[in-house]
DNA sequence: GTTAGCACTCGATGGTGATGAGTGCTAACA
DNA sequence: TGTTAGCACTCATCACCATCGAGTGCTAAC
């Protein structure tokens, strides 16, 4: 944020977040002179309010409503004047304790953590599980559907299972498949996907000459297995609890938004964004190209188990969302997801 | 449907019924005796519908509205007076062309299958996956997630992949675990999940004193693997595509849909009671316990392989749902998944 | 049994005026 | 020069009212 504001309009600014947070409603001169004690007249603060909307902080429904927050005027209050305080220790034991873990698949495990974000922040959920290609290689099986059609599944090491349908050019046999199975298992142990392409393109390319027909079909038929991209999964829960919210009455913006949790791909870009910096990353309305959720807020933060398989996990809600109460915890969350994500890959 | 109507009142139903689902508005006695070649004056119609009001075919919103058909009006309309006309071959063949299942999964398959319905009756698209205890054994594997906690792995015959993680009191070698692998791919091959744990507990039962300790404890492990319900998979395509109706204007309905959309266990229910009977059931309304979907109604169809493998799909839409088209649709689609089911689990 | 006629109901529409919250502007004040 | 009181003005909201018209129920005549 570039602009500087003098301590007043900083306060007043403030007060007008707050009390817009708490009330979903435009908020007034003479509401602010009141509650707050400032001590300024109506006047002072009406000023001071012309200023702020004159610089993009506030806008005006119409002439005699009160002022709302812009997403400029949120964007300010969340970097400049917003503390966020930490959890008490308390209040991480309860949270803490409404995760059970244990015994559970990790795509449960992170379904678990939506659902339990979206209740208590009585927003949206959402957790994307960690991209394949940053997943790390944990074993590999192939399985004859038809001639030349196999199913291949993976399991990362951190219990995720993925699946997907191939074609391959030559009709194996099952010993053969046999050896190749063996072979991956052995050498690609503990490797990311991604480093994995690497340095399958690598050798075939090195190898073209030296390896008979056969090796070079096996290699060829891993890279198929490893390459096509495996859905990611986002676990959207809790979405209903967003029509709690008043500013969510009108059935053109329900659908609106109601489309675009349901588009997994535009939640995936969204998440991705947030997953390049660390720590929380908060989108403020249509602030990031994302026209998509307009008037809605994401707060996010990536997770990350030992060796950077990375996912992202956070809350979308109205702008006008209790973010000291919610960012801490997301952020607290995704710290403890990737404790658990530590412990069990190990 | 136990009442019988003449057939003037047959004629008159069936015309406010075509109106009310072309126009979404309450219909008139005038409209009706304009528009449909009945002959008959407004007083006429009048007086018949006061009496198909009095049997409760249908309401009136107010004194000075017109007619809108009940769910038991609707109800007589699709038993007794609709004629579901087939597809054309045209519409058959625009319908097969609209899915490329080949190299897909069966998840990703079923998934489209979902969209397309949705696509296009424009209503929301809904596919629960065969149910786990129905599908047939094709393979399992067990992978070691740490002592005591397995990873295991099941593919069915139709290519659908299950996972879950149990917990053992035997900490296994991977040895043994490679026995107890070989041993159940034999032994339960072609056999259904049902079946295999009927078997399984049949076997422990008489077995106990004959097997070894090791032996018992394999038993066991094999029924806690395939003992515990795996989530059973729905698909719900186009969920806001249902917004479009105009009846579903008001932010509370919409609430309720979307909170029945959203909890995959009442979607269970609902096609569990669909799948019983064999072709296209149709749930109008509230009639069937289920007020979660009220004003809704749920066309649907089971579908199925070669050994009892069944699934259902169907679509939910608004009451004034366009039977005549959707039903047939539906139907067709259930008999296309459950041919190119039961060819793939050759 | 059918229909024309008619009084009646009731939602929808649109105009009017009062209310009140809130603003911008100006002039006075410290 | 910054602050404030005062005041005219704007504008959404609400209640009230008259009008309109679609549609009904009832009755009497055909």
């Amino acid at each position: 944020m570039s602009e500087d504001l003098n301590q007043r309009s900083q306060n007043i600014l403030e007060a007008i977040v707050k009390d817009y947070i708490s009330s979903a409603e435009p908020v007034g001169s003479r509401a602010i002179s009141r509650k707050h004690a400032l001590n300024l007249s109506p006047a002072t603060v009406r000023n001071v309010m012309a200023d702020l909307e004159e610089m993009g902080f506030l806008c005006s429904p119409h002439t005699s409503a009160g002022r709302v927050p812009t997403s400029k005027g949120f964007h300010y209050y969340i970097d400049s004047l917003l503390e966020v305080r930490d959890l008490s220790d308390s209040e991480k034991a309860r949270l803490t304790s409404s995760y059970q873990f244990k015994g559970m698949r990790l795509e449960d495990a992170l379904q678990e953590v939506g659902r339990v974000l979206s209740g208590i922040s009585s927003y949206t959920g959402l957790v994307m599980a960690p991209r394949f290609s940053s997943t790390v290689f944990r074993q590999i099986e192939f399985l004859r559907l038809s001639h030349k059609r196999l199913l291949v599944i993976f399991v990362s090491k951190t219990g995720l299972v993925q699946n997907k349908v191939i074609e391959s050019d030559v009709d194996w046999t099952p010993h053969q498949l046999e050896n190749i199975t063996n072979y991956l298992n052995q050498t690609l142990h503990g490797l990311t996907i991604q480093e994995i392409r690497n340095q399958l393109s690598d050798e075939i390319q090195q190898e073209r000459a030296r390896a008979s027909e056969l090796q070079q079909q096996a290699m060829k038929l891993s890279q198929a297995a490893l390459n096509a991209e495996v859905e990611d999964n986002v676990y959207v829960s809790g979405t209903t609890r967003i029509l709690e919210q008043p500013e969510f009455s009108s059935p053109e913006l329900i659908k609106k938004i109601f489309q675009t949790l349901e588009s997994k791909q535009q939640l995936i870009e969204l998440l991705d964004q947030a997953q390049t910096a660390d720590g929380v990353q908060i989108f403020i309305g249509s602030q990031s190209q994302h026209h998509a959720i307009e008037g809605c807020s994401l707060i996010s933060s990536p997770f990350s188990g030992k060796k950077g398989a990375i996912g992202t996990l956070g809350v979308i809600g109205p702008m006008r969302m209790d973010y000291s109460q919610v960012i801490p915890i997301v952020d607290f969350t995704a710290q403890l997801v990737s404790r658990v994500l530590e412990r069990e890959s190990e």
